[in-house]
DNA sequence: CGGTCCATTGATATTCGTCAACGGCAGTGG
DNA sequence: CCACTGCCGTTGACGAATATCAATGGACCG
């Protein structure tokens, strides 16, 4: 769900200079505990549009996210369908305990993901306290954003989805003061199955926006913003931020 | 977001005959780390509409659901609302590392909290990987429940979201085969908040339901079914679901 | 050059929200 | 005991937001 840019490189082997460490569910590891799951770690490669698990299908690794995104899905049996989570990098897959996906995990652009053999991480888990906490600290972040997505599925206009959308990944590739600008990660129909709407609702409200001077549309994938201010009073600003400035 | 029908007494004082903790943060403590737990919690009662916390503010406790039902929530400024999740006996509130509460926690019906006091609990979670790992377990339980209502806020119709809600609640509730009665611990209002629809929409699909002979209203509250599998029907199957019966 | 995929745009349909009136029930006070 | 009042839920009429259906445009690729 966390939104971030982070683009490291893929021919790290050891630990030590990996990229998405810093945020990854390794974050606070001593030595050992990252000569312990270097042990049992494996990059591994998807191409855009490749499915990494089926809903419902086995799972016998947990990983990060090291490079690309991917989406978490979830579907009813005619065919409609939610994304409900983005994973980016240094993002955390797999759920100790359980040995299936109860989502679907599909590779939104090209995905390389570390993974750990499911037995030996879980082993690890139980031994490795600062592996465990960051763990339980990742899911309770996971669980606040996508209770905030809930806000936006439930109750925000087509309008507002689209901007919080846009705002949410503007600010994560935020360097200084604007121009802000960006590359988006999904293609109309994921953003649209990401914000609870259809494919035509998406362009029109993109297009809207751009046509009333809140955003700008660089090709089909780029967008840039000259006001994230004006952008957030189109997204229909929630308590919590306005309590958090 | 778990729907429990677990109804245990308030006058437990030890921890010993404490009926939510087979399911709670405390399940598999040691005697040690009950004694520690028992020495900082607090019993504290909540009457019906209450607000226990506000939507931002300071949050000096965790706590366990003992009785009643309680609902986290999230608002825009303009005063739109949101139910993010409801808390039943046994669900846990708080969030370790963090001092105020991102979401208005507020009682639905009279509610008893066992209280820990913030600090204390924090420290014990450090110590005590047996409460860190149930913690873990049910943050992630609770993350799978929370992206099982996007679906649910992101795609189903108003009549899909009444059936789900009503046979999730039954479930809880089943001791046998049916016919199945239980007691909504929400108002029209707050079903409709949690929904992501209005209270006249609520109404409506609840007369439609009941004349279509799905379920049975008795009084505001009660509701029967007789035939779990015709309400399953009309709730909007899940893939999930169905692959795993 | 033609085909395919993705996005945009327009016309129309449908669902659900909004506004308004009403009814039942509980509590209150005469 | 009975009117009065307020709250909650139901029902109906209508309107607005978004989905659906359909046509077109543009980029990429063989």
């Amino acid at each position: 769900m966390k939104l971030q840019s982070i683009r490291p490189s893929t021919t790290v082997n050891g630990c030590t200079d990996c990229p998405i460490r810093p945020r990854a569910v390794c974050a606070h590891c001593n030595d050992a505990e990252l000569v312990a799951l270097d042990r049992i770690k494996h990059y591994k490669t998807w191409k855009a549009g490749e499915t990494i698990v089926h809903e419902g299908a086995p799972l016998d690794f947990a990983a990060s996210v090291v490079t690309g995104c991917a989406t978490l899905s979830r579907s009813l049996e005619d065919g409609r369908r939610q994304i409900v989570g983005l994973l980016l990098p240094s993002d955390f897959i797999g759920r100790p305990g359980r040995a299936r996906s109860e989502h679907a995990i599909e590779a939104a652009s090209d995905v390389t993901l570390c993974t750990f053999r499911r037995a030996p991480f879980e082993a690890l888990l139980q031994e490795s306290p600062r592996i465990a906490s960051r763990l339980l600290a990742m899911s309770l972040d996971e669980l606040d954003a996508t209770r905030e997505w809930m806000l936006l599925l439930g109750r925000k206009t087509a309008r507002e989805k689209v901007a919080t959308f846009l705002l949410a990944l503007l600010r994560r590739t935020a360097t200084g003061p604007g121009p802000y600008r960006t590359d988006l990660p999904l293609s109309r129909e994921e953003i649209a199955t990401f914000l609870g709407l259809t494919i035509e609702t998406v362009s029109r409200q993109l297009t809207s926006l751009r046509k009333d001077g809140v955003i700008g549309l660089d090709g089909l994938r780029t967008v840039t913003c000259a006001d994230l201010q004006r952008l957030g009073a189109e997204s229909g600003a929630e308590v919590a931020e306005a309590l958090l400035p």
